[in-house]
RNA sequence: GGGUCGGUGGUCUAGUCUGGUUAUGACGUCGCAUUCACAUUGCGGAGAUCGCCAGUUCGAAUCUGGCCCGACCCA
């Protein structure tokens, strides 16, 4: 007997051992000399609050962690920690109100160092709550000199390949952010706008009419353009018009681009409204007016409306073009606007000296390709976004808080200095490289930059940190895990730059989640009140609990929502392992796992049978990271095959006093519980580890243990699983049939005959126990009428043969009598019919004749059928 | 406008690649059962034109085409 508490309390449990697993570094990566499976954990931004949406990534790695720790892997699950960027450095300037101007560089640096250390705390906490296997010594931010000294490195490697370089080049400029942010991160918005008809002068003919949504931009205009199809201006072409209000003169040329279904088909060019603009500029070799400052106002070639907001400008601008007579009409528009992804600040585009990360569509595609995708399609999101880039990344942003760019610009000519690798890590702020003077003019006064990098160079080389790059040759990573909204961001720079520094692809697979919706279906927010947190749920039911439900929300890839009545079902499901778990302990003894040649019967090479499919399926399931469909079957087996079926047969044996019966079925229960356990611990780590714990004869951890394999062999399996079957199948039918009855499951039944055809050796002993009646197992046929039923048919077999002629066989079939078709299959074996005037043969196989015994009015008998057997109940 | 994914009892979900006529499970719901490890249980019931239309086929939730609706990403 083994002393087990009655009820399951996750509130002792869980903290118990999370507290144990943390204190005792039991996830701490060790080479072994096994094979390796290391995670690319996302490195979250520590926003403070690990969410839900969050969480979903991190059980599948985790289920992934565990799983394959159990299978013997070296594994190594790491964390780290997306520090830079611009909401931190907002936060800070907010709660110290204060502009990051208004202190040095290095002050505020660490100000938004101390308020991120914060927020990962918070955060790590919830992942302990939750479970989470990390490995903490490989824990990283990349705010840590170590970390983004090797950021830089990655610059420098990149830059001395040519994949880096600087230059002019229009870039997206956030107004508000004042700073080059990258396509990546414009959004689009749709809104209304005003959509205005000006009139252009003629300076050669006749004027002109375009319509513009930015008449602040008249000053930036540098052309105009129509379609060549557009037969209303072949007129105007290479013409020259002036601009209202501001009066110089461009010239008109004809585009394919330009749609004449919009406006009046005539469209002016500025620098730049937009990336077409751009384009044109380009092609057409325009001149740049550069009209807007980098706050957000307007410059001097502006003229009198210089030093305006855009705002301010736009509407000003329109009076004066209506003082004027120049405007003719304005009229309401859709239109959509790229928005910088931090403010949502409609974006500008400048043109601007930049750092550039050149974009090779090719070898990323390549790389992208030898990853497997999970699942599949997720790599058709890569391709269509890696085909649209048309620009270059710009990776230099003009903030604070993030990698410095390590270079210099010499003062007296335009030599640029880069950092030498072993002045890593370096600000350019603080120190002078170290080259001292000007290669080129011999000067030795440097400026540095002050631009830094875009925080996606940390995050994308976060398989080169772990691997240990460059001290370690790289080889991919196992596994990255993200979700499918930040491909284009995370995976993508991921991709790119693992290939311009290595030569090599990241990861050999890529696990892609979904989004998690509210219990109401719409995305979690919090003014549709449908926001649920982590810690809610492990408050109110577990962490257990929780695991369970996100696992079962949907096949990985799918978007899921996050169901309250899953956590209810995971929960009943905690408490159901718990008491069968107790139940069985109470009956082991310490020696019991040690037991020689145990007695099995029937029942328990049948559970044994069932076992060994459920691991081998299981397996499967979780090396197809198909979480939701393992754990199902777990569950399934625990509660059905185990707990209904197996325990309820074996009770009789259990119960009974020291025979070598009973200890086969509670050694059987054992080695059945210990690999349970073992194969759902990647789910519910928690109530594994204390279950385990309590079962004899275990000595570590649950997450320490082998994935089961050793269970005993069985010689025939087959006809195991066909007489264990029939005796689960019996017990079964005689529980539901005394349940609906209004018996008691151990009320007493006089005898139970059985009849099993061809088979008299089935094992009784279990069921005579279970349904408390002596049982006899009859040969023969009972003594009742056998009255066929009904008739099943084969169409697998019939409509190959017959064809369009199949319902009518079908038909045929089923207009016989039932007697007359049984009657000719056991004399002929085989079924003729008449059809059409042609006889035809049926195969007598696609025949299923079902048959029940019909119970004598006034005998105190009743008659169960169930699948190869016949039982008669005698009360 | 383009790309990708999805639409299955009241709700959520498996099955769709590889077609077989009686569609999985959960939650909810209704009925019965409590000296049994577990009422957070057991047994049973009701509840689905598998988004719509057409096609292929002896046979379609499953394959093909069109349409409608939704989600995400892009323009």
């Amino acid at each position: 007997m083994i002393d087990f508490p009655e009820l399951y309390n996750p509130k002792e449990i869980e903290p118990k051992w999370r507290d144990y697993w943390f204190e005792s570094q039991l996830y701490r990566y060790e080479d072994t000399g096994a094979e390796d499976y290391v995670i690319d954990t996302p490195p979250p931004y520590p926003t403070g609050n690990f969410h839900i949406g969050n969480s979903l990534g991190w059980c599948y790695m985790d289920f992934a962690a565990r799983y394959r720790r159990l299978q013997g892997y070296d594994v190594l699950f790491p964390q780290g920690w997306d520090c830079h960027g611009l909401p931190t450095e907002v936060k800070v300037e907010e709660n110290n109100n204060i502009h990051r101007t208004d202190l040095s560089r290095d002050v505020f640096r660490k100000m938004c160092s101390d308020y991120t250390e914060k927020q990962i705390q918070s955060m790590k906490q919830v992942m302990l709550d939750l479970g989470f296997s990390q490995d903490w010594h490989y824990e990283f931010r990349t705010m840590d000199p170590a970390f983004w000294g090797t950021t830089q490195l990655s610059f420098l490697k990149m830059h001395s390949q040519g994949h880096i370089y600087r230059s002019e080049h229009p870039v997206n400029w956030c107004p508000s952010c004042e700073t080059a942010i990258a396509d990546a991160e414009v959004e689009t918005l749709d809104r209304e706008a005003s959509l205005h008809y000006l009139t252009f002068s003629g300076t050669e003919e006749k004027d002109i009419q375009i319509a513009t949504t930015r008449p602040e931009l008249l000053a930036a205009c540098v052309a105009i353009a129509v379609n060549p199809t557009d037969s209303r201006y072949s007129w105007a072409l290479e013409k020259s018009f002036k601009v209202p209000l501001f009066e110089h003169e461009v010239h008109l040329f004809a585009d394919d681009s330009v749609d004449p279904e919009f406006g009046t088909g005539a469209v002016m060019i500025c620098t730049f409204g937009d990336k077409q603009d751009v384009s044109w500029w380009a092609e057409y070799n325009l001149p740049l007016r550069d009209v807007f400052t980098e706050d957000g106002h307007l410059g001097e070639l502006a003229g009198d409306y210089a030093g305006l907001t855009i705002d301010e400008a736009k509407s000003a601008i329109v009076t004066s073009l209506s003082e004027k007579k120049h405007l003719i009409k304005s009229e309401k528009t859709d239109q959509s606007v790229g928005v910088c992804w931090r403010c949502d600040t409609p974006i500008e585009i400048l043109s601007r000296e930049q750092w550039f990360v050149k974009v090779d569509s090719k070898d990323i595609l390549k790389k992208a390709e030898s990853i497997d995708w999970i699942p599949a399609h997720m790599f058709l999101r890569l391709k269509e976004w890696t085909e649209s880039m048309d620009w270059d990344w710009v990776i230099s942003r003009q903030r604070v808080f993030a990698t410095p760019i390590p270079a210099w610009f010499c003062s007296s000519c335009d030599y640029i200095a880069i950092a030498q690798e072993d002045e890593l890590p370096i600000d350019p702020t603080e120190t002078n490289p170290s080259i001292g003077t000007c290669p080129d003019c011999g000067s030795s006064t440097w400026s540095p930059e002050t631009d830094v990098m875009d925080t996606w160079m940390d995050s994308s080389i976060t398989p080169l940190y772990v691997r240990g790059w460059p001290e370690n040759a790289f080889t991919p990573t196992s596994l990255r895990e993200q979700g499918h909204d930040i491909i284009r961001t995370w995976a993508f720079y991921t991709i790119l730059r693992t290939a311009a520094i290595v030569q090599k692809e990241p990861w050999k697979e890529a696990l892609i989640n979904g989004m998690v919706f509210g219990d109401d279906g719409y995305k979690m927010s919090k003014s549709r009140n449908n926001f649920v947190q982590p810690s809610e749920v492990i408050e109110e039911y577990s962490a257990d609990a929780f695991r369970q439900a996100i696992a079962l929300g949907g096949h990985p890839g799918s978007d899921i929502q996050f169901q309250w009545k899953e956590v209810i079902s995971a929960s009943r499901f905690l408490t159901k392992l718990w008491n069968i778990v107790r139940f069985s302990s109470t009956q082991f003894s310490t020696d019991l796992p040690s037991l020689k040649n145990p007695s099995y019967r029937t029942a328990d090479l049948w559970l044994f049978s069932k076992l060994n499919s459920l691991v081998l399926e299981v397996s499967q399931d979780m090396d197809k990271y198909r979480f939701d469909s393992a754990l199902r079957k777990l569950r399934d087996f625990i509660w059905h095959d185990l707990a209904d079926n197996y325990i309820e047969l074996v009770k009789g044996r259990i119960y009974s006093d020291q025979t070598s019966e009973k200890y086969a079925a509670l050694h059987t229960l054992y080695l059945t519980l210990h690999a349970l356990i073992v194969m759902l611990s990647p789910f519910t780590p928690f109530i594994c580890e204390e279950l385990y714990s309590r079962l004899p004869q275990t000595t570590n951890s649950v997450h320490t243990s082998p994935w089961p394999t050793n269970l005993p062999e069985l010689s025939d399996t087959t006809d195991i699983s066909f007489s264990g079957g029939l005796i689960i199948g019996i017990a079964k039918s005689i529980r539901s049939w005394k349940a609906n009855s209004g018996m008691s499951l151990n009320e007493k039944i006089s005898s139970v005959e059985l009849y099993v055809p061809g088979k008299n050796q089935i094992d009784t002993m279990d069921l005579s126990a279970a349904s408390n009646a002596p049982i006899s197992l009859k040969s023969g046929k009972p003594d009742l009428n056998l009255v066929p039923s009904d008739i099943q048919i084969d169409y697998s077999l019939i409509g190959p043969i017959f064809r369009e002629k199949s319902d009518t066989v079908v038909s045929a079939i089923k207009e016989m009598p039932i007697s007359d078709v049984k009657l000719q299959l056991e004399t002929d074996g085989i079924l003729k019919l008449e059809i059409d005037g042609s006889e035809v043969s049926i195969n007598p196989d696609a025949i299923k004749i079902m048959e029940e015994y019909q119970t004598d009015e006034g005998k105190e008998i009743n008659v169960l059928t169930v699948p190869n057997a016949t039982i008669l109940l005698h009360l």
